[in-house]
RNA sequence: GUCCCCGUAGCUCAGCCGGAUAGAGCACAAGAUUCCUAAUCUUGGGGCCGUGAGUUCGAAUCUCGCCGGGGACACCA
């Protein structure tokens, strides 16, 4: 087996090695705690263990003098140049930096897969997001669930888990009823009716929604292929049995396109695409109740009225109930309605236990936060449906709202209310708007600022990493005239003696470089695929700052047209750099630019 | 009233499973370019990590209370 390109998961083994010498009967629990980071300041060396410090209980001994045993044993450690204990017992490592100039070979050869981890060890994950209704066109927060989803599924993919991306359409229910109204009136206008709007809506139960710009074209198609057939002969409305499925199937239909050119747009790809009344339709949610039945989770019951607020309306009612307290929610949540039909939940549970049926270990659902009081109870039906077997866990995205020149931007022509993710994607791009998606953790606000995101400027982390990336593939172009292709090519620079790379900048650089397979598994752990952007920030400013450097003093250029062994042993760490780069950008969804102009 | 998220430099935000002297960018001040793209870089000032307690070798990080901001709270999706 091939020792991992992780240094600090190996130095780790190392250290536990170490350990289980001087504290025989360690428990695992401890052995788990014990954990080697990147030194925090570099005078410390390269890395630092807790070890001495977590098994100091378990060992019965006082943390310096197991300190005092690590170092000596790791002492001994060919990799490892100088260990020493400081501190409240911590032990510092300085790693011989051929150490981790061995890595860039690896990273060279790996090329974007360098980072791969196995911790997810196949885990079956399945990240469901977007799941917009199909009601209208994706608008802004749909763009941030959409990223930080796509995002997530690859870096948790990166990690080792099995992953699915799935997409739930939302086309049951109320909503897409009234989105029927909607394309229905389109309808009657393109074929020329006498109604006003406030007259059509006077008929439409609970009166006419999504007057947005953007159905027009859906009525005009309606008349198209069923001509004047769907009215009544005065253009007036016809009975709505006649013609709502057809419509509401046709305007679905026209929808979901749109939303997967939108989504095509964006470069999300998702792997399957459920449909709510796909489920309900084949009696999966009257399945899902009975089951839930059968374990004694159900029952009819009148819930309180919730305290505080009460609903101006609020009157006591019998329910269908889940007792989804028993899983630590906070009060029992109806599975039907006063008409006995079912609940958005009633579906959802259905949903999820369809995705724990496929046999995933974990379900991930990317959600706006004003989904998050809807958490707890998915997390105990799911818990409830699944024996406990599977895990539910929801990433919540806060709202985002956009700036241009310190001032919110609100609406879209098109959609009438908000600004629409297509609009977004046409003035900054793709890039821009995955990558700024990111810069945030999902669950904080953020201020999409569209003159940042397409200022050329260092508070523009896109345009910052994207430069780094092209500075690399520069200088790869210019040494091109020093050295024939094949020789700059990443596969003959991984077969290079890298003993000259000794400056401090450099080896900071490379260092950098060792700490990504860590951060790949440290983020896909935490959910929080925001860590690569940053990550790709501070990387880009090593890279910056070395090439700076060759502007002070030119030795440290990274091309020396006199001295062309070192000068591809800094190429190789310039390809290196810019692989990983790409390799984050590719959990990103982001392209990597081969020049700035 | 209950639940969830947030509170870190003047501003926007990082801070990985608790770790050593809390970090970036912007803004402000001063500097670097006959050069692999200065679209960059260097240096400097700037902090009661909202607040009070607790847990412990050690707390921005974990627990509880309080203050402040946002969101969600039967029969919507």
């Amino acid at each position: 087996m091939k020792a991992s390109s992780d240094i600090y998961a190996r130095m780790r083994e190392t250290v536990l090695t170490a350990l289980r010498g001087i504290v025989p009967d360690l428990p695992d629990d401890i052995a788990a705690r014990v954990d080697v980071t990147p030194a925090r300041d570099p005078t410390h060396g390269d890395m630092a263990t807790n070890a001495a410090m977590v098994s100091a209980k378990a060992a019965r001994q006082p943390p310096a003098k197991i300190a005092a045993a690590l170092v000596a044993f790791l002492n001994e450690v060919p990799e490892i140049a100088e260990a020493s204990a400081a501190g409240p017992g911590f032990v510092n490592l300085r790693l011989d930096a051929g150490a981790f100039r061995a890595l860039m070979p690896a990273i060279l050869r790996s090329g974007i897969a360098y980072g791969d981890s196995t911790a997810g060890s196949g885990v079956r994950v399945n990240v469901e997001y977007v799941s917009a209704n199909p009601t209208g066109p994706m608008h802004i927060g749909h763009c941030r669930g959409a990223v930080v989803g796509d995002a997530l599924a690859n870096l948790l993919a990166k990690a080792g888990f099995d992953v699915t991306k799935e997409y739930y359409i939302n086309d049951a229910g109320a909503q897409v009823t009234a989105l029927a109204w909607a394309a229905y009136w389109r309808y009657l206008q393109a074929i020329g009716t006498s109604l006003t709007e406030a007259e059509f809506s006077e008929e439409v139960p609970g009166g006419l929604q999504y007057r947005g710009e953007y159905l027009i074209p859906v009525g005009q198609r309606l008349a198209e292929h069923y001509g004047t057939a769907l009215a009544l002969p005065d253009g007036g409305i016809a009975a709505p049995e006649l013609w709502i499925d057809t419509v509401r199937d046709f305007t679905i239909t026209a929808m979901m396109a749109e939303v997967r050119a939108d989504l095509r747009q964006l470069g999300v790809e998702q792997d399957v695409f459920s449909s709510e009344r796909a489920l309900a339709e084949t009696g999966a949610v009257d399945a899902a109740i009975d089951w839930l039945g059968q374990q004694g989770l159900i029952y009819e019951g009148v819930l309180e009225p919730p305290k505080g607020k009460t609903p101006d309306d609020w009157e006591p009612r019998p329910q269908t109930l889940f007792r989804s307290t028993q899983f630590g929610d906070d009060v029992d949540r109806p599975l039907r309605k006063s008409d006995g039909s079912n609940t958005y939940f009633a579906n959802d549970i259905a949903y999820h236990a369809d995705k724990v049926n496929r046999g995933y270990d974990i379900l991930i659902d990317v959600l706006g936060a004003d989904h998050g009081g809807y958490v707890k109870r998915m997390q105990a039906a799911v818990q409830a449906v699944s024996a406990g077997r599977t895990k539910f866990e929801a990433v919540l995205c806060q709202i985002v709202h956009i700036m241009r020149g310190g001032q919110p931007v609100r609406m879209s022509k098109r959609a009438g209310t908000y600004v629409t993710m297509s609009d977004l994607l046409d003035e900054v791009g793709r890039d821009a708007v995955r990558f700024t998606m990111l810069t945030r953790k999902a669950d904080a606000q953020m201020e999409f600022d569209l003159d940042q995101a397409l200022a050329q400027t260092r508070d523009n982390p896109v345009f910052y990493v994207q430069y780094a990336h092209a500075r690399c593939r520069s200088v790869l172009r210019a040494a091109a005239e020093m050295f024939p292709p094949e020789q700059v090519a990443d596969a003959a620079l991984a077969e290079l003696p890298l003993d000259s790379l000794v400056a401090e900048a450099e080896l900071t650089l490379i260092r950098r470089l060792a700490g990504w397979p860590r951060l790949v598994e440290a983020a896909a752990l935490a959910r929080e695929p925001h860590r690569i952007a940053f990550f790709l920030y501070d990387l880009a400013a090593d890279f910056h700052m070395l090439w700076n450097r060759g502007k002070d003093d030119a030795t440290l250029r990274f091309i020396q047209k006199d001295r062309p062994d070192e000068t591809l042993a800094r190429l190789a760490l310039v390809a290196a750099t810019a692989v990983v780069i790409r390799s984050g950008l590719a959990v990103m969804g982001v392209d990597p630019v081969e020049e700035m102009r």
